[in-house]
DNA sequence: CTGTAAATAGAAACAATTTCTATTTAGTAT
DNA sequence: ATACTAAATAGAAATTGTTTCTATTTACAG
């Protein structure tokens, strides 16, 4: 919880209630969220709440280093708490439970061209079922 | 060109002067485009042009195998000419001019787990700048 | 040719996200 | 403690990408 505040301040943003609440619920669900998901948590908790401002809290959050982007096949934004921070990996997500987990085994990198192409960006996701939601 | 309208049959579909102009398109320009950029072109050639049509024509490519989707990091949606057809494979585009092609091997295929993870699904999209655009 | 289901345009609805404006607040400087 | 200021906020409105609806037109089988 500590450390999560002071990465806040460590990129210059304010510790703010929201902020606080934003960071527990990732912590106690423990899975990855959508910003309509999130509101919702939130209007439980504080009467007056904007979807905006989870949109740019949690983009602040991104920022930060706190949360990640999980790319989802749907159109929506989806968040999650990274555990692996900065180092390059990708996410597996069980689609039961909505739990994300690091994937530190990244078949493109190391490689720096396919096919002749200079390799600038890539990303990749794997959905799946997680051991306690098979039983 | 014929073979493409075989497929258009074999699934049902109608052969109609928006279809045929849809797949001229990806032919000739041989790179994944947005329905909006299919739109625009599409209105060169005909005046009278929706864009829920554009939509509509390209599920329908999709759905008959001559268009794949690419996922890319953006909110919309994106189609090009898939040469390998139904077998599973990933894409890398060019960032410069928008090619597209595949990459026939796969680092999830054969796996069946990760973590834990009965595996149900991943998409992967790599972007890199091609030898052609690299000079 | 004729009939019918599929394809179409255009308007409207929709969903996710972003921008704008005025008000409030966190953290710093007094 | 108190005042100050830049950042954070709510709520409304705008934007973007996509889908649905309705009436009209068209491809193609019979
Ligand atoms: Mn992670
Ligand atoms: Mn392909
Ligand atoms: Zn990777
Ligand atoms: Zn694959």
């Amino acid at each position: 919880m500590e450390k999560y505040f002071e990465k806040l301040k460590n990129n210059g943003f304010k510790l703010t209630p929201r902020r606080r609440a934003i960071i527990d619920l990732f912590v106690s669900c423990g899975s990855h969220l959508s910003p309509e998901m999130v509101w919702h948590k939130l209007k439980l908790k504080f009467k007056r709440c904007g979807l905006p401002g989870v949109y740019r809290n949690l983009e602040a959050l991104l920022k930060c280093g706190i949360l990640v982007r999980i790319q989802q096949a749907d159109r929506k934004k989806h968040y999650g708490l990274c555990v692996s921070g900065d180092n390059h990996h990708h996410h597996i997500t069980c689609i039961k439970c909505g739990k994300v987990e690091d994937i530190k085994d990244c078949a493109i990198r190391g490689i720096d061209k396919i096919k002749g192409y200079k390799i600038v960006s890539h990303f990749m996701q794997v959905n799946g079922i997680c051991a306690s939601c098979r039983e």
